[in-house]
DNA sequence: AAAAACAATAGACCATGGTCCATGGTTTGG
DNA sequence: CCAAACCATGGACCATGGTCTATTGTTTTT
């Protein structure tokens, strides 16, 4: 598929999509058969684009998902690979207790609020 | 104390602690009281400190903090801060739950990885 | 074949969140 | 008293991650 229907299918805008492509998150294929220059993508980099996506969201740095990216795909060293992904994974464990601790905290202060309320 | 302190004992560089309070993240108290300017902080403001740091490490914005510090100290309407703060809550545990599918799928790799070493 | 829709590229632009620097005032310790 | 250490301010600077624009080329659609 050509990046439009990518784009609308990913949710992602054409330039996020060259720019992750740019940063080697994800490869077009056969842009250079003919005529004219256009990328073109398989239905798999739509999946790619989709964890790229979530991963994104939740902060992963372009730099580090191209680590990841790579490590998955490219490869030669499998156990390598492996090491990356479950740093990323350990990292991502800390990150969510990081989040339910600052939870813990605002779950304090809205108690605190609540008392307030309710005391006087 | 003064800001060279609240540096030291909250981890965050001056100038970083000097651009929260610009942002209203933090307050300096006494600066005004006679011959410097200089800031002057109470034991609190390190604690709001530590929370705000941990908060910003988590991915939430200046912005975001500057509301949920405003709710929790200036806002004359407690049930608007409670829901602010609730708000927020909910956000960070939607959070987690996208950060869980991320390991999810990265685990899903591993596996794949792990099942490519063992299979040949 | 001509217009409309789509694609490429490069570069400008923007927001966010910090850091660094220059300048100048204040404190403090020896 | 005087140097070192500290503080303030404003503006420059930086990285990251994206968006927007202009220009030009390719398809599609009618």
């Amino acid at each position: 598929m050509k990046i439009g229907e990518l784009s609308e299918r990913s949710g992602l805008s054409r330039d996020t999509i060259r720019l992750y492509e740019k940063n080697g998150l994800i490869a077009s294929s056969a842009s250079k058969s003919a005529t004219n220059n256009y990328r073109e993508y398989g239905e798999d980099v739509l999946l790619q684009l989709q964890f790229v996506g979530s991963a994104r969201d939740v902060g992963i740095s372009i730099a580090d998902l191209r680590e990841l990216m790579k490590a998955f795909f490219d490869s030669g060293d499998p156990s390598e690979a492996e090491k990356v992904m479950v740093a990323k994974v350990a990292e991502l464990k800390v990150r969510i207790a990081q989040i339910e601790n600052v939870i813990s905290f605002l779950d304090a202060a809205i108690g605190k609020v609540r008392s307030g309320l309710d005391g006087l």
